[in-house]
DNA sequence: CAGAAAAGAGACAGGTCTGTCTACATGCTT
DNA sequence: AAGCATGTAGACAGACCTGTCTCTTTTCTG
C-alpha cells in the first residue's frame, strides 16, 4: 500500500461512503487545517452531510472524534514516512533521507506543521495521548534505523535528530520550508558524521 | 532591571493596580497557562475584579487583548534573557550559556512551551504578527552573538541554533525537561565547536 | 468646587458551542 | 414479516461566547 502527501492530506468529499467515514474525513481536514477548538461539530455535521444523531451514534463526544482524527492521522502521517523512504537501501541511507522527505512534507500544499504538536499546544495540560504516543513512536522508529545501522547509542542519536526535526517543523510552520531546509541539513549531517 | 522566572510568570492578583494592567497580567496568566481560545473574555473579567465596560474600554476587542499579552511576554521574555545572560564575559560565553539558560526556563513552575509556538499553532493561517516577530527578534539577537563572536557566516549558525531552540522548546513541552536538556546540549556543542 | 474621566455592577443581545431529543425513512438480517 | 441498526431532518436545551448598553459611584484634574 502506497501512500503519498495526498493521502495524507486526506481524500476530498466522500459522497458515497457511510456516515462515519465522511464525518471523520471532514473532522481530518477542518481539525488539522483551523485547530481543534476552532472547529466545531456543527461545521462537521454540516460539511459532511451528516445528521446530527448519525454523528453522536459513530462518536459520542467531541474529545472521541479528536482521539479518532489523531489515531488516523498518526496511521496515515507514520505510513507516508514509511513509504516515502522505503526505496531506502539501508538504515543509514534511510536516516540520510529522513531531511529530504521532511523537506518535501514541508512543500506540500495546506501544510500547517504537525497535527500533534499543535494539537498538544492547543489542548495545554489535558492533551489528548496520542500528541505524545506519536512523538514516542517516531522516536523509536528512528531509534530502530540508528540501531540497525550500527550506532553504540541509538537512544542519543535518536534525541539529537528528533530535537533537530522538531525544530524544523516548527521553524517551517512559522517561516516556511526554506527557513528550516539547511539547518534541518546540517544538523542530521553534524549529528550522522558523529555517529559514523 | 532584573527579571527572574518569576517575573516572566508575572505577578499575582493586583488588588490596588489600575483596571487595565489587572486585566492585562490576569489574561497574561490565563492566555499561556490555557491558551487563547480556551479563555474567555468573561473569566478574564471576573477573575481580575473588573467592570466589563472597563475592560472594554482599555480593550476593544479580545484580539486587542491577545496582541497585548504578546507584546508583554515577548517584552519580558527577551528582558528575561537579557538579566539570565548578562554576566558572561562576551559574546562566545553567551552563546555557550544558552542551553543552560533555557534548561532553567523549561524546569519553571507552570512552564508550558513558547507562547508564540502556542499561539501560533492556536490560530492558523491568521496568526497574530507578534508569533513569527518574537522568532525574528531572537533569531537576530543570537545572530549579533554570532557576529560579535567573530563567526563568519554569523546567520547561519543562528538559524542553526534557533532550529534546535525551537526543537528543545518543543520536546521539554511534550516529554519535560529531562529529554530536551542533553540533546540541546550537544546540538549547542556541534555548531560552537565548527564555528570555533 | 465643578466637570471629566475612569471604574463598578450587571442586564441584554445575538451568536455559537456541545449534546439530547423526537419523528420518520431505508435497508439488512433472521 | 419483524426487528434492528443505520440513516435523514431538525427542534431544543443550557451553557458559553463576544460585545453593547445603562446607571451609579469614585477619582482625578483644572
Amino acid at each position: 500500500m502506497f501512500t503519498t502527501l495526498d493521502d495524507l492530506a486526506g481524500p476530498g468529499p466522500l459522497p458515497d461512503q457511510d456516515a462515519r467515514t465522511r464525518v471523520l474525513e471532514c473532522a481530518y481536514r477542518l481539525f488539522y487545517r483551523h485547530g481543534l477548538r476552532a472547529t466545531g461539530i456543527d461545521r462537521i455535521i454540516a460539511e459532511s452531510g451528516v445528521a446530527k444523531a448519525s454523528f453522536y451514534r459513530h462518536f459520542p463526544t467531541k474529545l472521541a472524534l479528536v482521539d479518532a482524527y489523531l489515531d488516523l492521522r498518526h496511521a496515515r502521517w507514520m505510513g507516508w514516512l514509511e513509504s516515502r523512504l522505503s526505496a531506502t537501501p539501508d538504515a543509514r541511507a534511510w536516516l540520510a533521507a529522513l531531511p529530504d522527505a521532511l523537506d518535501d512534507w514541508f512543500r506540500a500544499p495546506g501544510f500547517r506543521g504537525c497535527a500533534f504538536i499543535n494539537g498538544h499546544a492547543e489542548a495545554g495540560t489535558d492533551a489528548p495521548a496520542m500528541t505524545v504516543i506519536h512523538k514516542r513512536e517516531l522516536a523509536v522508529r528512528i531509534e530502530r534505523a540508528c540501531h540497525e545501522a550500527g550506532c553504540v547509542r541509538p537512544d542519543e542519536v535518536a534525541a539529537d535528530l528528533l530535537l533537530a526535526i522538531e525544530g524544523a517543523i516548527v521553524r517551517a510552520q512559522m517561516e516556511g520550508a526554506d527557513a528550516a531546509r539547511a539547518p534541518l541539513l546540517r544538523a542530521f549531517a553534524r549529528v550522522l558524521a558523529e555517529m559514523a
